[in-house]
DNA sequence: TATTTGCATAATTTAAAATTATGGATACTT
DNA sequence: AAGTATCCATAATTTTAAATTATGCAAATA
């Protein structure tokens, strides 16, 4: 065969890994093979496709220019499968899904349970991670969808509205508060505030948002996770603020109290995204309909 | 290899002839081999790819998603190899090259212009730094070829001579060595010298050649930039030491004088750098030759 | 009905691609 | 600074995959 295809396949495990290697456990290969089948591949485009840098390897230009296509390539050849299994009826099918945190633990978990309610034969993967994350998965092709917290930033990428949410503070049923149903902001300031970690999403807003009004938060108290957060409002340690996705539940049991914050838009919107050269299977299609609409849609 | 990527190869070639027969004639294989990987196919799809009718064959719905897809990556993997010869040919690409202060500034821009002229796709990024950073930037692969002031220390880079320079000692117009050629070292002692920053390569040189002959500046006044230097020269502040490459417009012009310095050998040799165990694509090379020899010398 | 043409299958040969073994060079470690 | 580990290159050997030849069957041709 003159066009090098198999050399083409360890090539972009290569590039893809950086490392040949590593590369040659991804294909269940030994080194020395990966190493030929470059060489064999250089000697085709007869240029070098890598640098070799003493422990590293780096693509050079000819190799940038290859691995460009080559992801394209073998994205084409898997959904090659995915089209004609499809095609043939083939009703089970395999849906990988990423989303960031809360999404993931709060508002996919019942959409997943009425999905899989329907159509049970679907194997369903559900990886939470941070939006920078998921979206590197959807690229790497690791994933079939997204949920994230942002549009997707990466041009790649198809993003659209998934689901509209708000930030509330929370405060213990001990607290004043807690016959209230909104707060000025400023009332903020001299309140313990439970907070996430930096760098969630939530936080970011939180704190963009109050700053536009002139509202540092002082005394704060950082937690890594929302369940620690809700529990240490619930335990009176302070007031919160966190996505009304994730406390309906505990103010529905009468454990907390939420508020909002008077002249503050603390909205926020979740996005869905794809990679826009891939094709949706029809199990993606259908699950993001449930998601965004509750139930299957249009079939288009 | 689990992709059966020659069997999609084989697959488009028998689409493309509709004949088992003729596609083996093409691919230079009998026909029984065809079938084989046709049937190969078939089971990894898991359905039949062409309906054999009678003498006849013709693609099933499934083999026509198959063969859409295979004309598209086929043409791809044929436009790969166009991409990189026009690479090879020079017809794009990027060189980056990093430089220290004196080459970057004085000596790298015209030849510049004249590569730039002969081969105008070939985009070129000129990063201009010290001796040490040129170094650091080799290694770490973030410049193609680096132009130093000293051969580089590193001994994975390969280093060879570029240019030689010669320091002179300059003076403005109304100063009374305007009228010699040379200036005997001992004389340099009673004057205001103007003289670069520590650190810099000049400096260096200045210093150590001077400390050879026993003397030792005196009066000296710092800038951090040639181009201060000369412009202190020229107003009559003192007399400074500069490369002759830096103030050949200077001297022509009648603004400056130079003067050699007799009995000291201020001469100096730039050089040129790359990692060893780069891959030097066309490109540059080609700039390398036209950098030392001013020209493209020979091919390889 | 005889003949040609095209694909399928099986046995065998051939060629490709894998592995093991080894060496050199670079980076990490103590 | 020396020793160790890591990573890639190369060569010799083994294994596997893919080619071939030989042959059969079915449909189109005459």
């Amino acid at each position: 065969m003159d066009t090098y295809l198999n050399q083409l396949k360890i090539f972009h495990v290569a590039a893809k890994e950086k490392c040949f290697t590593r590369a040659a456990t991804v294909l269940f290969l030994t080194q020395p093979g990966i190493s030929k089948h470059i060489k064999d591949l250089e000697g085709h485009y007869g240029t070098r496709l890598f640098d070799r840098l003493g422990k590293k390897v780096a693509l050079t230009q000819a190799g940038e220019i290859l691995f460009a296509k080559t992801a394209t390539i073998f994205n084409m050849i898997e959904q090659l499968k995915v089209e004609i299994d499809e095609l043939q009826g083939m009703k089970g099918g395999f849906l990988k899904i990423g989303a960031s945190m809360t999404i993931g633990v709060y508002v996919l978990p019942p959409i997943l349970g009425r999905f899989r309610d329907t159509y049970p034969q679907v194997d369903i993967s559900l990886d939470v991670a941070v939006n920078r994350q998921v979206e590197e998965n959807l690229l790497a092709n690791a994933i079939d969808i997204g949920f994230l917290g942002a549009p997707a930033a990466d041009a790649r990428l198809v993003t659209g509205p998934f689901l509209n949410d708000e930030l509330v503070v929370i405060v213990p049923m001990s607290h004043e508060w807690a016959r209230r149903d909104f707060v000025p902001p400023h009332e903020l300031i001299n309140q313990t505030f439970v907070i996430a970690k930096e760098g969630s999403g939530t936080r970011r807003i939180i704190e963009a948002r109050l700053a536009d009004r002139g509202v540092t938060l002082k005394k704060t108290i950082e937690f890594g996770h929302t369940e620690a957060v809700k529990k240490a409002v619930e335990s009176g340690l302070g007031v919160g603020i966190l996505s009304k996705l994730v406390i309906v539940r505990e103010e529905h049991l009468g454990l907390i109290k939420s508020l909002r914050l008077e002249g503050v838009d603390l909205t926020r919107t979740f996005f869905f995204a794809y990679r826009k050269d891939k094709y949706l299977s029809r199990v993606t299609k259908t699950f993001l309909q449930y998601a965004i609409y509750g139930k299957a849609g249009s079939d288009q």
